[in-house]
DNA sequence: GATGTCATGGGAAACGTTTCCCATTATTTC
DNA sequence: GAAATAATGGGAAACGTTTCCCATGACATC
């Protein structure tokens, strides 16, 4: 069953056909309604190779994931693919391993594919405007941090502040009395991480607040909970009188609270914790983890929404900033003086 | 850029150009370096849509997803992906729905992308034996329970044995001297769901060991931790002897755990909890959570490599049963006889 | 009534592959 | 050395669409 059954069998030309599916061109009501009929009784569905291949363009966005496994994008995943199917496209989800270069991956899918556009979501990017340059479709960068000297009008984006929401966990740390404020964060080898954004936000808050920075604080850590436990092990070995940690994710505070309660130590009486993300896990941890929480599904939101202008032309690229809120929920408290 | 261009630069024809490239037909060696000398330097990628289009079968590969939002299934899903790439094809990844018909789905999507095979993974299917029968080309169900009455020659499955599990974990708890035990699943209103299954094996554990099963101890809940957390509210308010919960999957426990010990109970002196799935975070959870633990890595894994040899026309429908494992990390005790 | 305009619909050429079938050349066999 | 066979490579017809361009007919205008 093709366009050119449907066709004979609705009695107009192939090119009708294909103008009553793509509500493109002029087609009477009347005519409309015929073909409409037949396709619905035979319930005829275009073939989209075809299709995509007589377009230079697919329909088809893919969206680029690196770090899948983390709980905060997959509702986020979940609010893109329904945005995109609600404007009649399919969703290719790609995950990029670590080391994958995603541009080059998405490159190969453009001429494999004839992509519409591309969602980058996760990660941190250091590629140059040059690379930036080659994808020769829209797309949009999720959550994503990108070395500073790419010019913005040749990519969008759609991030929170990470030093700002960062400095805002750490003064309210701050606030509580703590000083000796721990931080478990991700730094790859490479310049303007989300990890390396989020320090300097740490940074900043301690020097504001007259608290000198002490290096031996910070650990690198994967975005696990696993990987939070085992830096918060080593953290706690070599520094005894911390007071506070901030974990750059909730997967990460998990382990980190973990590692701190299966001590015998009690959050938060003995020491403060607070996450980042907003995870539905965090809240149900016990106790219950305070954190710095992204508008995740409003942040998928936007981002297709901001794919499609692109697309349609009716935008140029933009950048676009979330807020994030500061949930309490008890797991930071004010210091206790005698300790 | 495309086929033409690169037969024109290696002074071949185009036919010689596609057997190079698909390793079809006999190309001498010499040729076909002096082809791939070309491709490589131009960087050539063929046009998938051509191809699929020629070819009455395109090389992508889709999973159909419900529930991506469970932690456990992001391995999984990784796992798929990384295994279907290996064999040099493309997953498309799509999100269904609660209430959608992913048969359907996958039909539309067969038409659409003329597809290679389908893995289903997760929630429960009671479509008829014809329904299946409709799907024109091979799929694997993994992680699904599916309706009795379908004959075991229309499909291909990689599961666990839910019933036996369930026994398995429910034995455990009665080991421990437990008898009010409590169990939280979902139950749609479907028949053979892997919530029933899992019931069944519940109340069989029950009955060998000479407890009568009281319906009132089961709750029905979403896989959250969200919706296990008022589950167990809802159930501690009509029942006040409960000893032991278990939760069909770690999202509801860590729910579970949390309405118990925010109550002010202690687990597992007070009341003893165990999951099903092993995901992540139930490790790290404080107490750490026991668990069934299902090998979902090597669950996808098999189904690839099943969807495979039926795609390869190697092998018939097949039917895996995967083995879980009872993880005790003491979130479950014997019971404290003067409770 | 002739001409012009507009709305509508059809024919046919692409899009970039794969693959059938045949032509050419090299190799073997008698 | 001729004929048969095998190995290799090329031509061209599909695959199912989209879209350009043109034909047709209805209607309005003068």
């Amino acid at each position: 069953m093709n366009i050119k059954d449907i066709a004979r069998l609705s009695g107009v030309g192939i090119a009708t056909v294909s103008r009553v599916i793509n509500n493109s061109g002029v087609v009477s009501d009347a005519t409309r309604a015929k073909v409409m009929a037949v396709v619905r009784e035979h319930n005829y569905i275009p073939n989209g190779n075809a299709s995509n291949l007589k377009k230079t363009r697919s329909n088809t966005i893919a969206l680029m994931v690196k770090g899948i496994a983390n709980p905060f994008f997959a509702d986020m995943i979940k609010e893109v693919e329904r945005q995109v199917n609600l404007r009649g496209c399919p969703l290719l989800i790609q995950h990029v391993e670590d080391g994958v270069d995603e541009i080059n991956a998405a490159l190969q899918l453009v001429k494999e594919k004839n992509l519409y556009g591309v969602i980058f979501m996760g990660g941190t990017y250091d590629h140059s405007e040059e690379k930036f340059k080659q994808l020769p479709i829209p797309f949009v960068l999720t959550t994503i941090t990108t070395t500073k000297d790419v010019d913005p009008a040749v990519f969008s984006s759609v991030i929170i502040d990470d030093m700002q929401e960062s400095y805002k966990a750490v003064s309210y740390l701050i606030s509580l009395g703590h000083r000796n404020i721990c931080f478990l964060a991700r730094f790859p080898l490479v310049q303007h991480t989300t990890g390396n954004r989020r320090l300097m936000g740490y940074i900043k808050a301690l020097e504001d607040h007259g608290i000198e920075y002490d290096a031996s604080l910070v650990e690198d850590c994967e975005y696990s909970p696993s990987s939070g436990f085992t830096a918060t092990k080593r953290l706690l070995n070599k520094k005894k009188d911390i007071t506070a940690v901030f974990a750059a994710s909730d997967t990460i505070a998990i382990g980190a609270a973990k590692a701190l309660l299966s001590l015998g130590l009690s959050i938060p009486n003995d020491i403060s914790i607070i996450g980042f993300d907003g995870i539905e896990m965090a809240e149900y941890y016990h106790p219950s983890l305070d954190t710095i929480s992204q508008p995740g599904v409003d942040m998928a939101k936007a981002s297709v929404e901001i794919l499609f202008d692109l697309i349609s032309g009716q935008s140029e690229n933009k950048h676009v900033v979330f807020e994030s809120v500061l949930v309490k929920r008890g797991s930071c408290k004010k210091i206790n003086k005698q300790a």
